[in-house]
RNA sequence: GGGGCGGUGGCGAAAUGGCAGACGCAGCAGACUUAAAAUCUGUCGGGGGAAGCCCCGUGUGGGUUCGAAUCCCACCCGCCCUACCA
């Protein structure tokens, strides 16, 4: 018998067999604490790359440890088979997006069951099935009756290579692309349908603070939603009385600085206050701005231009006039579209003041100038005062402002805010930068939207009974891009549910965020009640295994959904609640966020570039148990890093060596072993034991597989020894193979086989580590003096510190170094060194 | 412009206030072999020395400390996010 480590022979074989028992499966009837694992699920684009590896093979790895821990683990896993590729597809080779679809998940099942993971199987779900999108589009249906849901014409960002709008989370980078394709956005006047993300603002705010998520994502969540609290006020136009429009500051103890107001271009009132010599100007303004895309916008983003109405507004606070301007550098989109104008305490209104020869005077001064009595010297024809003025907020102090005069920050705030709000019709107004989520898309291949629009009724949402609107199976796919719904006259022509007349159905799909918003849930019953007829009382999954299941303990996947999904799915979750469907406010309690594989050249993986790595290439080569460790050997996991051909056959030959150790006989050795042997090798395995635990707890993969190098070095030259047979040669195999098993689970299920323990390593316990017999009884401790170290003692690992000192000192070569100088001080850290300092 | 992460041998990296470079890759020398592959053994940050050893070394410059890759300040470089949000 060929006893050569043949993963080929044994990978496929342990597969089989723990399907076969089905291993994997879920338990809902174990009394152990359960443990909600998720990864990521894959868009099934036709083949597993590398970085599904990368993502998920780790994750099995948690798992398993957490089985082995006495968690009832569950690891589900689908597909979030919606999207374009498979209408691009269509396109081009008249096959219908379901088919390609269903055929890409087949094929990728199959790379799956290679990578060896305990994916429970029997709880997939695809998101482009019926039995699934029936529930997309019933929380569409439940949205739109709670009020979140709402249709608007307004200018979105539209995909011309997509052919269709996106979210605003959806378009990225300096020169607004789109997420999917890189294309540059435009934007258009369309009516959408949005979801009220914005009503759960605070929330997802502020519960950021009680889940386990890295600070990272919170921080992006954080500056994303953009919480700025502030006032809203009133401001008249001069000899125009009737007229006034509302301006928004985070800055109220500023407005004695005001010099000028700005209405963004859009803004209503600018016909109406723009006098008769400056129509004309300011009508091309207007149209300049309109005309000028958002990348104009972006490039001179901190040039400034505007153009002066002519008009007039009344600061409230001391009754001064002060120009009105349209500038294109406030925008509609947020707060009023109007703000004042502080040039000395805003950096973009000085810049826009210094461009036009407006003044800036100053109104707040630093606690200290004030208090030395020289506020006077910090006015605008200093140079150096302006610059320093802009960034003062806490420890500023109001000046030449009046009453206020003296109020520090945050007083300075609370009291002008009071005066505003009761001079000024103003209040205090909390401001977003996050807005609505947009989610029609003029595409074919995504959740219908539930909408019928009758010319007598309006807009009627399709009744719960009749849900799902179905996608027809017969779309013809034009090369335009446009969605064939739109031509499809089944489809679209319908009768009202509620007059019975002609009407027509909403012909966009539904953003596919949607489907993954909500599919740690669909996991937990896959497709119910599919076929059934559907009503408002519904669950979407069956809720006595949600009681069991929900929510997810540990999340896994790329930092790239920082913005999107992890805040549409935290959206969800929270609107789920205020329908009655969970009792938790948050859907992932730990999230992870792994790094990013990369080619051999350290840059992104691209076929353009041609630097991908087929895994598949290198699981016949090598295995999966090889791939799977490589990957975790390669780095720590949130920090990814370049692919190495030649460095995963240190991990082939660490395998091998493994194997080896233990199929291979062992050389007849004489005598007995001596118990200093025993205890040196009883050390060995507690303290891989403890350190091994630690990184599994901690995902450091990368140090856990290193630990279990070392170790099996350590059991290699053991095994010359005659502690092979002992009964801590035996404890020291055992929990090397349980040890290997979450991350390389075949070659540790055959070698668990081969030393007659009982299948499955899989169900075995985790080895405990006990730190008594992994504690060292003599170690080498540095002696320093004055910081460089001149020798080393073996010492007693539990001497104390006099007894250390006394060594030290008592070192032939110390008292060398330390001459004839004084010894001033000695600093003992037990265990580890000495350092002597001297006069 | 703002925010975040990072910079350690030829390479991937350990070490997060206590002996820098664990573990692995590559390299070098050797064993086995007719030879090669595979495997095994040794070596492997730089400089000096016959050697015991000594000096230098974690992007750069300062600082704190008995002691700094690790903490603080300033700067340089790389990557990611964000961008006129009042």
């Amino acid at each position: 018998m060929n006893d050569r480590y043949d993963p080929s022979i044994i990978e496929s074989k342990w597969q089989q067999q723990w399907e076969a028992d089905r291993l994997y499966q879920r338990d809902d009837a174990s009394t152990a604490q359960k443990w909600y694992f998720l990864t990521m699920l894959p868009y099934p684009s036709g083949d597993l790359h590398t970085g599904h590896w990368y993502a998920m093979s780790p994750s099995d790895a948690g798992a398993r440890y957490k089985r082995m821990n006495g968690y009832n683990v569950w690891l589900p896993i689908g597909f979030d088979a919606f999207g374009l590729p498979a209408e691009n597809a269509a396109i081009k080779h008249g096959v219908h997006p379901h088919k390609w679809t269903l055929a890409n998940i087949e094929r990728m099942r199959g790379q799956l069951r290679k990578m060896g993971t305990m994916f429970d199987w029997e709880h997939e779900a695809i998101s482009c099935l019926p039995g699934y999108y029936q529930w997309t589009e019933w929380f569409f249906r439940k949205f739109y009756d709670m009020g979140l849901a709402y249709r608007e014409e307004a200018p979105v960002d539209f995909c011309p290579t997509c052919n269709t709008t996106l979210a605003r989370e959806q378009v990225w980078g300096e020169d607004r692309h789109c997420e999917r394709c890189g294309t540059p956005v435009e934007i258009r006047n369309l009516a959408q349908w949005k979801f009220r993300i914005t009503a759960y603002a605070d929330e997802l705010l502020d519960r950021l603070d009680e889940i386990d998520w890295p600070e990272r994502v919170k921080t992006m969540q954080r500056n994303w939603i953009g919480r700025s609290e502030g006032v809203e006020f009133e401001m008249t136009i001069l000899g125009q009385e009737d007229l006034s429009f509302r301006v928004f500051t985070t800055r109220p103890d500023t407005t004695f600085g005001m010099s000028f107001a700005v209405l963004a271009p859009e803004h209503a009132l600018v016909e109406q206050i723009a006098t008769d010599e400056q129509e004309e100007a300011v009508r091309a303004y207007v149209d300049a701005a309109k005309r000028k895309s958002e990348l104009d916008r972006q490039a001179e983003a901190g040039e400034k231009t505007g153009i002066f109405t002519g008009a007039y507004a009344i600061n409230p606070v001391n009754g001064q006039p002060v120009p009105i301007w349209i500038a294109d550098y406030v925008l509609m989109g947020y707060g009023t579209g109007a703000i004042m104008g502080v040039p000395a305490h805003d950096e973009r209104d000085f810049a826009f003041a210094r461009q036009y020869g407006i003044p800036t005077p100053i109104v707040i001064v630093p606690d200290e100038v004030y208090r030395a009595g020289e506020a006077a010297a910090w006015n605008e024809q200093a140079g150096w005062a302006l610059p320093a003025a802009y960034a003062l907020k806490e420890g500023g102090v109001m000046v030449n402002s009046g009453p206020f005069d003296g109020a520090p920050w945050p007083h300075s705030f609370d009291a002008t805010a009071t005066w505003l709000t009761a001079h000024a019709a103003g209040e205090r107004k909390t401001n977003y930068r996050i807005r609505d989520w947009l989610i029609s898309r003029q595409r074919m291949w995504g959740s219908p939207i539930p909408i019928i629009y009758c010319p007598t009724c309006g807009t009627v949402p399709v009744p719960y009974a009749d849900l799902p609107v179905l996608l027809p199976e017969d779309a013809a796919f034009r090369p335009t891009g446009e969605s064939p719904l739109k031509y499809h006259e089944a489809f679209r022509y319908v009768k009202c549910p509620t007059c019975g007349g002609d009407a027509e159905r909403e012909t966009d799909t539904m953003d596919t965020f949607l489907c993954s918003s909500w599919y740690q849930y669909a996991y937990v019953s896959p497709y119910w009640k599919a076929g059934e007829p559907l009503s408002p009382d519904d669950m979407p999954w069956d809720p006595a295994l949600g009681q069991i299941w929900l929510p997810v303990d540990q999340y896994t996947g790329g930092i790239e959904h920082a913005t999107m999904h992890l805040l549409y799915t935290r959206f969800f979750t929270k609107a789920m609640r205020d329908a009655g469907l969970v009792d938790f406010d948050e859907p992932m309690l730990r999230l992870f966020n792994q790094g990013m594989i990369l080619g051999e050249d350290g840059e992104k993986m691209s076929k353009s570039r041609g630097n991908v790595v087929n895994p598949d290439e290198y699981v016949g080569k090598y295995g999966a148990d090889v791939v799977r460790a490589f990957l975790m050997f390669i780095g720590p996991w949130e920090m990814g890093g370049p692919w190495n051909p030649r460095a995963i056959e240190g991990v082939q030959r660490f395998l091998q060596r493994v194997w080896a150790l233990i199929v291979e006989a062992s050389e007849p050795q004489g005598g007995i072993p001596t118990a200093g042997q025993i205890a040196d090798l009883r050390r060995a395995t507690h303290q891989t034991i403890l350190k091994v635990t630690e990184d599994y707890e901690n995902f450091k993969f990368n140090t856990m597989i290193a630990a279990l190098m070392g170790f099996s070095n350590t059991l290699i030259e053991a095994k010359k020894t005659a502690v092979v047979g002992t009964a801590a040669w035996d404890e020291a195999i055992s929990a090397l193979l349980r040890m290997m098993a979450p991350a390389m689970p075949h070659i540790s299920e055959e070698l668990w086989a081969r030393i007659g323990q009982p299948y499955s390593i899989h169900t075995q316990a985790w080895p405990a580590g006990d730190p008594a017999l992994a504690r060292e009884e003599v170690v080498e401790i540095a002696v320093q003096i004055n910081g460089k170290v001149r020798d080393r003692l073996e010492i007693a690992a539990d001497a104390d510190q006099a007894t250390i000192e006394a060594a030290a000192l008592a070192s032939e070569r110390v008292q060398q170094w330390i001459g004839g100088k004084s010894v001033r001080k000695v600093i003992v850290v037990p265990g580890r060194m000495v350092n002597i300092v001297t006069g």
